[in-house]
DNA sequence: CCATCATATAAATATTAGTTTATATAAATT
DNA sequence: AATTTATATAAACTAATATTTATATGATGG
C-alpha cells in the first residue's frame, strides 16, 4: 500500500472517528454504532473498507464481532496524525476547505 | 485545524503528490507543473487548497511563486505517513478500494 | 507600452465516494 | 424450530470534490 492509499482510507470524517474510538481498544461494532450516533450499516461499511485496506482486523466472538487495529505502527501514526494537526495554525474554517 | 481537516487536505493524490515533491525543498508553481505532468490550473488549483489550510507557504520572486511546506513537524508527519505506509499488508487493490 | 511568461481564478463538467434504505445472513436463546 | 440479536451486503440516492476549459492578473523584458 502506498501514502495516499493509506491517507485516504483515513481520512474519510467517520473513519477517522472509528479509528479514534478503537485507539481505545478493540470494540464490537455495536459499540460503535452506540459510541458514534450513526447507522449500523454504514458503521459496517466502513470497518468493511478499513479491513479491506488492512488497517482494521477483526475477530469472531458468539454473534459479536470485535475489530481493532492491525498494527501498533498505525496506532503510533494516527496518534502522531491527531497531534500534528493541534500543531497547525488554523488558517481555515473547517466548512469551506478541504 | 482537526485530525481529518488535516488528512483530508494530504489525502488527494494530487495534493499528496505535490507535498511529496515539496519535501525536497521549495518549488515553483512551473516545476510542480513539469514534474506533475499535470494542468497548471490544476496544480495552482490545489496548491491554494493547501495553503488555505496552512499545509504549505509562498514567497514572491520575480514573476515565480515559490512555495514550502510551512513547518518541519509537517514534513516529519508526511514522511511518517510514506514510511508506515510501506509497513502495511497489502489487502487491496489499488483500483477497487478507498 | 506591448508582448510574453508565470500564476491565479471562475465556471462548467465529470467523477468519486458517502449515506440511506431495504434486506440478508448467522449465531444464540427460548 | 422460531424468534431475537448482531452484523453484513447490495442497490439507490445524494453530495462532495477533482478536473477541465477558458480567461484574467501581474510581473518582466523588448
Amino acid at each position: 500500500m502506498n501514502g495516499i492509499g493509506l491517507l485516504r482510507c483515513i481520512c474519510d470524517e467517520a473513519r477517522f472517528e472509528i479509528l479514534t474510538m478503537l485507539q481505545d481498544g478493540e470494540s464490537s461494532v455495536g459499540e460503535l454504532v452506540y459510541k458514534t450516533g450513526k447507522d449500523q450499516p454504514l458503521v459496517s461499511h466502513h470497518l468493511r473498507t478499513l479491513k479491506r485496506c488492512g488497517i482494521v482486523r477483526s475477530r469472531d466472538e458468539g454473534k459479536r464481532v470485535m475489530y481493532s487495529i492491525s498494527s501498533p505502527q498505525l496506532s503510533a501514526l494516527i496518534a502522531d496524525i491527531t497531534a500534528a494537526s493541534k500543531k497547525i495554525p488554523v488558517l481555515c474554517d473547517g466548512t469551506t476547505c478541504c
